[in-house]
DNA sequence: TCTGGGGTCCTCAAACCA
DNA sequence: TCTGTGGTTTGAGGACCC
């Protein structure tokens, strides 16, 4: 139970567009222009749009030909994922040393739940203050902040307070802030249930909450609940610094439509490789294994299938993968993308402590004994021979560029 | 030349079991 | 032994978020 007599102070810190941000650092004379990061060309969308982009009606997750259409003059940068996680290491770092409760919500995201630090370090404005200053002066990229008593409302006023500032939304001011909104500003509320709710005229995050309890649940069932819930400003979800991760996976969208189960094979066990390397390194295995497949036309299923025992070798990963996809039988289209997805994770020995014979245990020391090797050289230095390009008798490394 | 890749959470139906 | 019932688990898919 929620000590519903404490007040609680919950900031959100979001950086700005942080992919772009960073590039920024290493690429000062492109401030001010328009920016984009993302893979250029084939089926990619924008990562990250710079507001100058943004101006020009580019969005993230827009495919990139649009992108580019709309910013013909716009600089492509393609992404560099280690910089942005270094970046996000030392950002979260700046915030433990604030508060101990930070809840990290993705790279460039986090809660703070500082009610425990105001007499430290003053009041939520100060506070806030010194977390964007500090990220400026030590990292060099600006960051929102907003604050509020509890996670949603802060995370809508980091939103209202981009780009670069800061918002508070006092307590006593939080259901008149919220009922300007629109109703797409409630967390939960995508295109379908805004559709749904567009239908019963409902617009306004003023016009769900005075929308009856029992309407919404018919509407949307429990999520109706939830929504109104927020839309008078009630959330009560505490800032969770340890979350436990609880599913791995991988998943590729070919350049091309592909309906050669050779190649559709070939992929599955690359991604089972990338899948079981991350599970090892997470200290996990998998007890299901879950094949994803989006045909031509976009049409997505899955199929998952338990594991006899727990495992995190790439094997055998690939192998119940295989199975699911050949229990499908013949294919009506050409897949557009496939993925692997490891759920249900347990920490690695914990299934079977009683078994005195893995089944898997010969690949399993294969595939650590190539973890360690990967560890010290460049990363494409070992595969399995079957990853091989056709033809070629021998492993070629191919350093990928920058 | 539309629509990535990493996830979480929820619902519903079928299967399973007592 | 057959049938019904109800709870739990599993699998599939949808919606959403960054």
């Amino acid at each position: 139970m929620s000590d519903a007599a404490a007040p609680r102070t919950v900031l959100h810190v979001d950086m700005d567009a942080f992919f772009v941000s960073v590039e920024l650092l290493r690429r000062p004379e492109l401030a001010g222009r328009e920016v984009i990061v993302g893979h250029r060309g084939g089926r990619s969308v924008v990562l990250s749009a710079s507001y100058e982009c943004r101006r020009a009606g580019v969005r993230s997750a827009m495919p990139m030909t649009t992108a580019v259409r709309l910013a013909p003059r716009a600089v492509v940068l393609e992404p560099t994922m280690p910089a942005y996680r270094h970046y996000s290491a030392r950002m979260m770092a700046i915030f433990r040393d604030i508060t101990p409760v930070v809840e990290q919500v993705s790279v460039d995201e986090a809660f703070l739940d500082v009610t425990g630090s105001v007499r430290r370090l003053g009041g939520p404005l100060e506070i806030g203050a010194l977390i964007r200053r500090r990220i400026r002066d030590e990292l060099g990229l600006p960051a929102s902040v907003g604050i509020a008593r509890n996670k949603f409302v802060a995370k809508v006023a980091s939103t209202r307070a981009k780009p670069d500032g800061l918002l508070r939304i006092a307590p006593e001011d939080t259901v008149a802030f919220l009922h300007t909104l629109p109703v797409a500003a409630l967390w939960g509320v995508g295109a379908k249930t805004g559709e749904v709710l567009a239908r019963a005229g409902i617009s306004t995050v003023a016009d769900l909450a005075r929308t009856p309890a029992s309407s919404l649940e018919r509407m949307l069932g429990t999520q109706g609940t939830h929504l109104r819930a927020l839309a008078w400003g009630m959330d009560e979800r505490p800032v969770e610094p340890i979350r436990e991760e609880k599913s791995i996976g991988a998943e590729e969208t070919f350049a091309r439509d592909s309906a050669d189960t050779g190649h559709l094979r070939r992929e599955l066990l690359r991604l089972a490789h990338r899948v079981a390397e991350r599970l090892r390194a997470a200290g996990k295995e998998t007890q299901t294994v879950a094949l994803k497949l989006r045909y031509a036309d976009f049409t997505t299923i899955s199929r998952s299938r338990r594991l006899p025992q727990p495992s995190n070798s790439a094997v055998e990963i690939a192998r119940a993968a295989e199975g699911l996809l050949d229990a499908l039988g013949v294919r009506q289209q050409a897949v557009r993308l496939i993925g692997i997805r490891a759920e249900q994770l347990v920490p690695e020995g914990a299934g079977y402590q009683l078994t005195f014979d893995r089944s898997d245990g010969n690949w399993r020391q294969a595939e650590e004994t190539m973890d360690k090797i990967r560890a010290r050289f460049p990363a494409g230095a070992v595969r399995p021979a079957s990853l091989l390009p056709p033809g070629s008798d021998r492993a070629a490394p191919q350093p990928r560029d920058g």
